[in-house]
DNA sequence: GTAGAACCTCAAGTTGACTTGAGGTCAATG
DNA sequence: CATTGACCTCAAGTCAACTTGAGGTTCTAC
């Protein structure tokens, strides 16, 4: 029932390479048990958590950011489903924000750029919050908050 | 009108390091003018294609994805609403695809996983054409096409 | 016409996310 | 019980995307 799956078994399953199991191990984002002869086996439910690691560095998300969100669903023993729904509310807003950044990028390629607004003056999506108007006129963000906070921070 | 602007004043309107559109013109991403002295100087029609390269790295799209949906955009004239919007739709389909990931991705956290298919087994999210029903029981991919596609490739 | 800020090139260093390889061990099968 | 494939560790290499630094030049403002 909890049967154990080996790196290559979990490699296969999850289209995860085997060294990028051992990487992940490194940094603390899984973890495995070991037979006696040291090799790892991984429980079932690691397979959800690799899955979901895939999925998030296929969407160019950070390994740290993903780290950060998982931080809380337990490694040692099947997570509940209350597990995951903590983890996804923490996570949620983060994904939201990016998916919304990606409809503006979309938009600013379909909509905005191609609807007739090409100088950016007066479109919303540009300026959200006029926070760079101070600098002059002309375009300037395409950025949401996180990444105007990001851009001035340094 | 057509005035032209220099690196450092293009890296303030744009938040984009200097050094990181030194990078970009280095790999063809963007062009400058050069003054009699060899200064860089920008036109103006640059700021948008920078600013959309922000965003796009910013949401982790690698510069080689930026560049090729940026390779038909002239960087010797302004670009005009056609010339956007031919970029446009070469580069919608990846982006839909990615936003369409994001939400699987949200979804297997808030949805499905808080839904109560925990087990991964039934859910259309997770399987959604059954590529990999042929490897064996178990939860497989909460990964798209694409990347089921790359996935196997290598 | 000169000081200082801004700029130039080129090489080397950095970080994230791995992969590859060497050299050796473990485990399932005939 | 020996072989063969899967596995182990650890160090080094790779690739993208930059940054940093050295050493020198240009621009702008007084």
């Amino acid at each position: 029932m909890d049967e154990l799956l080996s790196v290559g078994e979990v490699s296969r399953r999850t289209g995860v390479a085997a060294s990028a199991l051992h990487y992940y191990e490194s940094i603390g984002l899984i973890q495995s048990q070991r037979t006696s002869g040291n090799q790892r086996r991984y429980p079932r439910h690691m397979i959800r958590r690799i899955s979901l690691i895939s999925v998030a560095k296929h969407l160019g998300i950070p390994l740290a950011d993903v780290d950060d969100a998982l931080r809380d669903v337990p490694m040692n023993r099947p997570p509940t489903e209350d597990d995951w729904r903590r983890a996804s509310t923490r996570w949620k807003a983060q994904l939201e924000a990016r998916r919304a950044e990606l409809e503006r990028l979309e938009n600013a390629l379909v909509g905005c750029i191609g609807c007739g607004c090409l100088s950016m003056k007066a479109c919303s999506l540009v300026n959200p919050h006029d926070a760079l108007a101070a600098t002059g006129p002309g375009p300037h963000r395409l950025l949401g908050d996180a990444a105007a906070g990001e851009a001035t921070r340094r």
